[in-house]
DNA sequence: CCGGATCCGAATCGATACTG
DNA sequence: CAGTATCGATTCGGATCCGG
């Protein structure tokens, strides 16, 4: 069992041998938006067979990356140790990354609650803390998404799939703008779909609130993509 | 061939659709310190099998991630494309997280010229630049590098084994410390080792130059690493 | 030597079924 | 709910071989 050790000496090895494995980094991407028991963590990877799953929490744990946690009301739960917690810059790094690679969607592929709400927060521009404190109502297929942009932050709330409210409570209040969008999504973050064109052409459906709110998400939420795109994933 | 897919649409799992197979970022790694051909990397990677490494070039080249150059006087090598360079603050940021990890050296374990010289560039404190400007030739095993740290930013070349010097001349004239490590260099770079007792008890053996740099090197290239440390990997 | 291609056994992964 | 068990499909590792 020495065939997963790269011979080196070396962080970056030493990172790659626990976080390259098939699929890590997705349980850990979940993990990040919050504490999630095993089926929680099944249904956010549809594509992840079990014995997969169950091989790398166990990898994960004994690393220190990840920690089992008894539920007081029967069950358990998964989270991060502060050790893995401190993957969360790399993982929001990789989505920018390969944000630029998405293409559309292949057959199949899906917009999971928990994939939606880290890519928010790869794209939350901290900059743009000076507009005015916005709380937006994001559809996308059936997930739904509450994300309250201010100053001191961004907080973003599962809807629907409705996940355990484990983190914290969920933001109340009317949203000021709730609209749906499919995949153009991407290019509303990417700057390549103007806000105005993507609801005229029925790609953004504003479900209420002020359209004009629109231009304010596009620019709290922006991934910039190079002019010259990466070869897309086929 | 549907099999690398994660069936999602998210730039998390495009990313790691092609940076997260085996060997992948390593390749990366050893390129981010400049243009390798093939025999070069093979020679930096011990352990990886040659189709493997075959295969991953095809699959970096038509991913974008790099480039292949013929070169004048005949061969060849490949180098990261813009978009490939890109990825250098996510491996340098998987090497600092792996860096707690590192515990010490399995059976068989190399120190590879690539991986010290990104590793260097991994634990390299910008905010020592107010230190006066000091060159070091650092040798680890047979590996032997020279770095300038300056105000200006931090500057390694590697003396052996020696490199085709194709991302610009080495730095002339004498380094201020010549001294040679093992593995402790980890500790010294850890802060768990004061420079002092590690010369004492011969881990570190000074070469030429005031044994006093030796701290000057531990304040300029460090990386913290947690109280209670990660599991180590066996 | 450089830059791979080919072949084969070993280990891992994927899909599904099943269990406390 | 939280996983094992099983088994065929891929991938990986190790070695050898080949054309310039």
């Amino acid at each position: 069992m020495t065939t997963r050790s790269y011979g080196q000496y070396c962080g970056v090895t030493s990172a790659l041998e626990v976080v390259a494995e098939r699929w890590a980094l997705l349980i850990v991407r979940d993990l990040l938006v919050g504490p999630r028991r095993y089926t929680d963590l099944k249904q956010g990877l549809p594509k992840i067979p079990t014995n997969i799953l169950s091989t790398r929490l166990k990898e994960l744990q004994e690393a220190g990356v990840i920690r089992r946690v008894p539920l007081m009301n029967c069950g358990l739960v998964y989270e991060l140790t502060p050790y893995g917690r401190e993957l969360e810059p790399i993982v929001l790094a990789l989505g920018r990354w390969g944000f630029a690679r998405m293409g559309t969607p292949r057959d199949g592929d899906v917009v999971t609650a928990d994939s939606l709400t880290v890519a928010l927060r790869t794209a939350w521009q901290p900059d743009a803390a000076d507009l005015p404190p916005t709380s937006y109502e994001l559809h996308v297929g059936d997930v739904v998404l509450r994300a309250d942009a201010g100053p001191d932050g961004l907080r973003v709330a599962q809807l629907a799939p409705p996940a355990p409210p484990v983190g914290g409570r969920a933001p109340s209040g009317e949203p000021d703008l709730r609209f749906a969008a499919g995949p153009a999504i991407r290019e509303i973050i990417a700057g390549t779909l103007a806000p105005a064109d993507a609801v005229a052409d029925g790609t953004v459906h504003i479900l209420e609130g002020d359209p004009a709110l629109l231009d304010r998400f596009a620019a709290t939420f922006r991934i910039p993509v190079p002019a010259a795109p990466a070869p897309i994933r086929t």
